[in-house]
DNA sequence: CAGCATAGTTGAACAAAGTTCAATCGCGCC
DNA sequence: GGCGCGATTGAACTTTGTTCAACTATGCTG
C-alpha cells in the first residue's frame, strides 16, 4: 500500500514547508528555486519532480498558511466576538507571513485553506442575522481590509530585501525612503502637521492601532445596518 | 536656458506614460524593459540614461496614476459625501491599473501622487470631525478598504497573462482555475449552498456590488464614532 | 539472486529579463 | 571644421525559472 521509501527522499509537504520559511525571511521575490533547494539539501530541479512549477509552489504555501487561521466556536460567543478574534488572527498570520498579501495579488489563491476560513466567515455572519448574499458582502468586507492591511508591511520586507541586495545597507537604504517621502509629505499642510508630531517615517505606512480602528468601525457598521 | 533637442529624444515622462500603458494591459510581471524599449521606438538600454531602475519606474508609474483620483470639493458637499465619491473615484483608477495594488505590496509607494490624495483625504475626515488622530485612522481605513479591493482583479489580469504565455490558451485555463477552486469550495456547506446559486467561477473574487456595500458599512462605522 | 522497471535526483543548458559598459552618434557651439 | 556632451546602441554579464537526458538507487519479479 505505502511505499516505504529508504532512501532520503523529498516529499512536497518538506518542499513547502521549507518554502514558506523562505518566503517569510526574504519576501516573496526573494524566493528562488535555487536557494530552496540548497537549504533542502538537494538540487535546484529536484523540486520539479514534486511540484509543477515555482506559481503552483506559491499557491501552496499560500493555501497552507491560511490554515494558521483560528476559527472561533460559534456556539460560546456572539458573533461580534467571534469575528474579531477571526480578524485578529488572520491579522497576526499575514504579519507572519507578509508576503501573503503580495501573492493575493498575482497569484489567485483559492484552495482548501483558504475554502475553510470563507466558510467559517460566512458562518459568522448568518449567525449575526444577515442574509445570505448580505453574508457574502460583509465577510468580504471584512476580508479585504484584512488584506489590505498587509500590504505597507509586505512592501518593507520586499523593500528592504531588494535594496539591500546590491551590497548597500539595507536599513540605511529604507530609511533615506522614507526620509524622502516625509521630504514630499511636507508640501502639504495636514501632512506637514502629522510629521510633526508622529514619527515621520511611519507615515507611510499604518499608523500603530489603525488595524483595530479599522476592524472596530467595520463591525459597527455591519451591526448598525442589522438592527437598521 | 531650455536646451530644444532637435533629435528624437526620450524623456522621464514619456517612458512613464508608455509604461503605464504597458502595465495596463500587461500587468506587474508583463512589464519588460525591452518590450518598452520597443514600444518607445529605441532600445531597451536607452530608458537608463533617464531612469535609474526598472523598480523606481515602477514608483514613478504608480505615484503617477493617483493623479488621475479626482478629488471632492469640500466647500460645497458634506464631509460624508465626498468621502464616497473620492473612494469610489480611488476604486474606478484601480480598476483601470490593477497592477497598482500589486505594487502597493512591494514597492512602497510614496510620493506626491499619493500624498496629494492623503493630504486630502486627512482633510475630509477632519472636516467630518475626527481629531487629527482619529482622522488619519479613519483615512487609513478606507484607504487600505479600497487598496485590497483591487487585488482580486489584479490577481486575475496577472494570472491571465502569465498562464497564456506558454501558448496555451488562457481564458481556457482560467476557467480550468477557476471550475478547480469551486470543487474546493464544494467540501463546505455554506459555500457549496451559495455556489448552487451564483456563478461559481466568481466566489474566489469579490461578488458584485461588495464595493459599494463595504464602503457604506464603513461610513456608517465611522459616522456612528462621530456621534457617540 | 539477477536484472529490470521506475521513482527520484542531478548537472548541464536554454531562455527571459534586468542591468552595465564601452563605443558611437548627432547636435550645438567656438 | 572640429570639439564636447547629451543621448543611444548593441554586446555582454547575471540571475533565475525551467527542460532534458543521463544517472542512481530501490523494490519487485522471475
Amino acid at each position: 500500500m505505502l511505499a516505504v521509501m529508504s532512501r532520503d527522499t523529498l516529499t512536497a509537504d518538506q518542499i513547502i514547508r521549507a518554502a514558506i520559511e523562505l518566503l517569510d525571511s526574504e519576501g516573496l521575490d526573494g524566493l528562488n528555486m535555487r536557494s530552496l533547494g540548497k537549504r533542502l539539501g538537494s538540487a535546484a530541479t529536484a523540486i520539479y519532480w514534486h511540484i509543477k512549477t515555482k506559481d503552483d509552489l506559491v499557491r501552496l504555501a499560500g493555501d497552507a498558511v491560511w490554515n494558521e487561521v483560528e476559527l472561533p466556536d460559534l456556539d460560546s460567543t456572539n458573533w461580534r466576538t467571534a469575528a474579531t478574534a477571526m480578524a485578529t488572527s488572520m491579522h497576526a498570520m499575514l504579519a507572519r507571513h507578509p508576503w501573503l498579501g503580495q501573492a493575493f495579488g498575482s497569484h489567485l489563491l483559492y484552495g482548501p485553506g483558504k475554502a475553510r476560513l470563507d466558510d467559517h466567515s460566512l458562518a459568522i455572519y448568518e449567525k449575526a442575522g444577515f442574509a445570505a448574499a448580505d453574508a457574502d458582502q460583509a465577510a468580504g468586507t471584512v476580508f479585504v481590509f484584512v488584506l489590505g492591511s498587509a500590504l505597507g508591511p509586505a512592501s518593507q520586507v520586499s523593500l528592504t530585501r531588494r535594496l539591500g541586495k546590491n551590497g548597500a545597507d539595507a536599513e540605511r537604504l529604507l530609511a533615506e525612503t522614507m526620509s524622502r517621502a516625509a521630504e514630499v509629505a511636507m508640501e502639504f499642510p495636514r501632512l506637514r502637521e502629522r510629521l510633526d508630531t508622529a514619527a515621520a517615517a511611519d507615515y507611510a505606512m499604518a499608523p500603530d492601532g489603525s488595524f483595530e480602528f479599522g476592524l472596530r468601525a467595520i463591525l459597527d457598521g455591519l451591526e448598525a445596518r442589522l438592527a437598521g
